[in-house]
DNA sequence: CGACTTTGACCCGCGC
DNA sequence: GCGCGGGTCAAAGTCG
C-alpha cells in the first residue's frame, strides 16, 4: 500500500463524467436526491439523479481499480525481488565454479562467463529499457553492432520436458538458423523479425547452463511495427513441433508459483508476473529495487526507514513509473490481464446494479 | 503451393 | 596464416 503513495495508480478510463462529480457542491447533489423522491416531475432532476448515481458507480469502479492496479505493482515489484534474489544466489553459489572454467582456458574469444551474463542482464531487465551494456562493450561482432543499437536480454521459465526454444513475446518470428555453441550444451535458435527486412530486429533462444528449465532470449535491435496478435504468436512454427502446443511456453504466471516465480518474460522489455500465491512484503521489494538502481550493487538489507526515504526520492519514483509504464504498454499478457481484470469488473458492476 | 523449419555448409572475425 | 567458433545462408524437407 505504500505504493500508492509513491505512484498515483488512479485510472483515468476516460470517464469524464467522474471529474465533475467531483466538482459539484455537495449539497446539491444531495439536495437533487432529495428532490428526486419528491418530484417525479422533473425530468432534469431525475435525470441529474440518474447521472450522479452513474457518477458513483464510475467512481466506485475506479477505486476498485486502483486497488487492483495497487495489487499488481506490489505483484510485480515481488516477483522482481525474488528475481534479484534467485541471480544472486545463482551468481554467488557458482563463482567459484566459473572460475574452474576460466581457468581452464581452453579457448579464447569471448569467454563467456554465463553467471556473468545473467546477473548482468538482470540488471539490464531490471533496469528495464537499458540500451545494452554487455554486448556493445564487447569487442566482437563489429559487423552488426554498429547498427543495431539496442539488445536485450530476458529469462523465460520453461517446463523442464520442454525442449522446444520458443519464447512467446507477442512478435512473430522466424527460425534461420540453429548452432550448438561452445559453452552451453543446449542448441542456440537464431530468429529473425517475421517482417524482415522491413523490421532488422534478431533474436538469439538458449537454455542456460545453469537451469535447463530456463530460456534466455537475447534480442537484437528494436521493432519498428507493432506486435502481431498476441494469442496466436510466437511462432507460427510451433505447429512444427508439437511438443510446443503442450509445453509450458508460458512460465511464472501459469505454472505454480510456489517454484516458478523467477522469470516470465514476453518480450524484450522487463515483464510481469502475478505471484498471486506468495505476496511477499513490499518494503522488501522497494529495497530490492533500490539496490539496484542505485549502483552500489548487491547491498543485502538496509534498515526499514533508509529505504522509505528511498522510496520518496524522485528518481526512484521516475523508475517505478517508468516501469510501469513499460509493462502496461508493452506487455501483451499485462495488457490483455488488465483488459479482463477491467471488462470483469465491468461485468460485475453491471450484474450488481441490475440485481439492486 | 506457400510458408516455415531443419541442418550442413559457408563466411568472417578473433586470438595465437 | 591458421584454426576455432559464432553467425548466416540456402537447399531440402514438412505441414496445412
Amino acid at each position: 500500500m505504500e505504493f500508492t503513495s509513491l505512484v498515483d495508480t488512479s485510472l483515468d478510463l476516460n470517464f469524464r463524467p467522474l471529474r465533475v462529480s467531483d466538482e459539484l457542491p455537495k449539497q446539491e447533489v444531495e439536495s437533487n436526491f432529495i428532490g428526486l423522491g419528491r418530484d417525479p416531475v422533473l425530468p432534469i432532476k431525475d435525470e441529474t439523479g440518474n447521472l450522479m448515481e452513474e457518477l458513483n458507480r464510475v467512481n466506485a469502479e475506479n477505486k476498485k481499480l486502483t486497488e487492483m492496479l495497487t495489487v499488481m505493482c506490489q505483484n510485480y515489484n515481488s516477483l522482481r525481488n525474488q528475481l534479484t534474489e534467485y541471480l544472486s544466489k545463482q551468481n554467488s553459489s557458482t563463482s567459484g565454479a566459473d572460475q574452474d572454467q576460466n581457468s581452464d582456458g581452453s579457448k579464447k574469444r569471448k569467454v563467456e562467463n554465463n553467471n556473468n551474463e545473467i546477473v548482468k542482464s538482470s540488471v539490464q531487465v531490471l533496469n528495464s529499457e537499458s540500451s545494452s551494456s554487455d554486448e556493445d562493450s564487447s569487442p566482437k561482432k563489429p559487423r552488426e553492432e554498429h547498427i543495431k543499437t539496442k539488445t536485450s536480454r530476458v529469462y523465460m521459465r520453461t517446463e523442464p520436458s520442454d525442449t522446444s526454444l520458443i519464447v512467446k513475446d507477442g512478435y512473430q518470428w522466424r527460425k534461420y538458423g540453429q548452432k550448438v555453441t561452445r559453452d552451453n550444451p543446449s542448441p542456440r535458435a537464431y530468429f529473425k523479425c517475421s517482417f524482415a527486412p522491413t523490421c532488422p530486429v534478431k533474436k538469439k533462444v538458449q537454455r542456460s547452463v545453469e537451469d535447463q528449465s530456463i530460456l534466455v532470449a537475447t534480442y537484437e535491435g528494436e521493432h519498428n511495427h507493432s506486435k502481431v496478435d498476441t494469442v496466436t504468436t510466437t511462432s507460427p512454427s510451433s505447429r512444427f513441433n508439437p511438443k510446443n502446443n503442450v509445453s509450458g511456453n508460458y512460465t511464472a504466471s501459469v505454472m505454480p508459483s510456489s517454484t516458478t516465480n523467477i522469470i516470465n518474460t514476453s518480450g524484450p522489455k522487463p515483464m510481469l508476473t502475478l505471484d498471486l500465491a506468495e505476496p511477499k512484503t513490499l518494503q522488501n521489494d522497494v529495497k530490492k529495487v533500490n539496490s539496484n538502481t542505485s549502483t552500489s550493487g548487491h547491498k543485502r538489507t538496509s534498515p526499514g526507514i533508509d529505504h522509505q526515504q528511498h522510496q520518496n526520492r524522485p528518481e526512484f519514483q521516475h523508475f517505478l513509473i517508468e516501469q510501469m509504464a513499460s509493462s502496461l504498454t508493452k506487455d501483451p499478457s499485462f495488457q490483455a490481464a488488465l483488459a479482463a481484470a477491467i471488462s470483469g469488473k465491468f461485468l460485475q458492476n453491471n450484474n450488481n446494479t441490475k440485481d439492486k
